[in-house]
DNA sequence: TAGACGATTGTCT
DNA sequence: GACAATCGTCTAC
């Protein structure tokens, strides 16, 4: 069954970003479905979170996505790339998933086409993921995930879920909080080293 | 394989 | 004009 707002609150952002581990991301694409199973997530944990884009409440157009009710979807760029968030809490409490990378599963062929890469190039970073996707535009923030052309299915379960601090935080208090979330050993980890990496189970369980 | 660095673009002050 | 929740390339080991 797919995932509704419900899931999206109830319980803390971290326990949120862990069990996205393992759900599917479809994107119905104009012509034909892509996606992935979730293999990285971070939290963002607003007001306090001296990393996150809501630290201190602050509200700007770009960020106004933030505030919104469970499951709204918060696109935003970053020098030119366009990265995906989730957004958890109840509508006021600016707290947010990041899509840190995906196994493809559906759509391969289009996601090559729209990010020419081979292997795990595709989508292990969470800008590659929103190209290989198809996205190249803003249009979907603000809108709910029920109202936009996504759907989040739970697939699998993972062996081992890993953390560590999130990449790419390196000034605040809040830049050594281990809220990046991994399957261990899944290939398609941004920031994956070889050794580690398991071609077999690809970290999920049986 | 790890680390450094330049590119590049939208947003905010 | 400064900066950023990144990416891709290059270099050294």
């Amino acid at each position: 069954m797919a995932l509704t707002a419900a899931f999206f609150s109830g319980r803390p952002t971290e326990e949120i970003a862990k069990s996205l581990l393992g759900t599917e991301l479809i994107f119905h694409h104009e012509v034909g479905d892509v996606g992935g199973l979730i293999v990285e997530t971070e939290a963002y944990l607003g007001d306090e979170d001296t990393a996150a884009h809501a630290f201190g409440h602050r509200q700007t157009h770009a960020n106004r996505a933030l505030f919104g009710a469970p499951g709204t979807l918060y696109f935003y760029t970053m020098r030119g790339l366009i990265l995906m968030n989730l957004i958890c809490q109840p509508a006021g409490t600016p707290q947010g998933i990041l899509i840190r990378a995906l196994q493809p599963t559906r759509g391969v062929d289009l996601m090559r086409q729209n990010r020419p890469r081979e292997g795990v190039e595709l989508t292990n970073g969470p800008a590659k993921l929103t190209a290989a996707l198809g996205i190249t535009d803003l249009r979907w923030n603000e809108l709910a995930l029920t109202a936009a052309p996504f759907l989040l299915q739970p697939r699998k379960n993972p062996i081992a879920i890993a953390q560590s601090p999130r990449i790419g935080v390196s000034q605040g208090s809040w830049h050594d909080r281990e809220l990046r979330f991994f399957v261990a050993g899944n290939p398609y980890l941004s920031k994956s080293r070889k050794r580690d990496q398991d071609w077999t189970t690809m970290g999920w369980q049986a």
